[in-house]
DNA sequence: CTTGACACCTAGTGTTGCTAGGCCTAGTGT
DNA sequence: ACACTAGGCCTAGCAACACTAGGTGTCAAG
């Protein structure tokens, strides 16, 4: 999958694993990979700032749990994020919508 | 429309207005506004810098028309640009696909 | 004779996802 | 004992990109 195409968009997939329950950086990278069937395999430089952003935004609230020995610091939606993730999915109805009517619309055949 | 929602996804929108028909820059932005309803309103500044990305890259050409006494130059599709337009819409389906499954799937296995 | 639409252009900015590294612990070999 | 992998966290710097804010010039309308 192309980099570039999730940008803009990297905010609401971290906020839609998330929202299904508490979960962890490698947990989020994990969600995503199997969410996706494989494609969106992102790197933890990619996925930890991203978690950085949102909680300084105050859309994320972390706990760490040592509970297994290892520790692991699990994110949670503030409300703030419910919401954020209903106006983002919204936001996302309406750019796929835009998108297809741009390259969907019929028209002359395409030439060249 | 948010800007970022838009990074990684303007190439294969400029192509797929032009595909339809050769356009100078003002059109593209006239189409891209029509055929979206109103949601891609793109400043100049956003388009002539993708206009000439494109060309540099091989998937555009242009050609300037004087007819009305206004210069205009007229962009077409290479035969690589339309390549890359299929290429890049089909890219696009697996991108939504891919996006959907993660927002709009079902919640956690309920796994027992 | 100024205003606004049309039509072109570019340097610089801010955001963003990614690369490439680093640190630490737990388990598994060998 | 030692190496190695997987899990788990982190950040500095890079590159791409859309946008802002400016510029030039033509033409029609008031």
């Amino acid at each position: 999958m192309n980099a570039e195409s999730l940008k803009g968009h990297m905010d609401m997939l971290v906020l839609s694993v998330v929202a299904r329950g508490p979960l962890h950086g490698y947990g989020v990278i994990d969600a995503l990979r199997e969410r996706s069937d494989g494609s969106f395999d992102l790197a933890e430089g990619t996925v930890y700032p991203v978690l950085h952003r949102l909680e300084r935004a105050g859309l994320l609230t972390h706990a760490w749990s040592e509970s297994t020995g290892r520790r692991r610091k699990l994110y949670r939606l503030t409300p703030a994020g419910t919401a954020r993730l209903r106006e983002q999915q919204s936001r996302w109805r309406e750019f796929v919508d835009a998108v297809e009517s741009v390259i969907g619309g019929r028209a002359w055949p395409a030439m060249a």
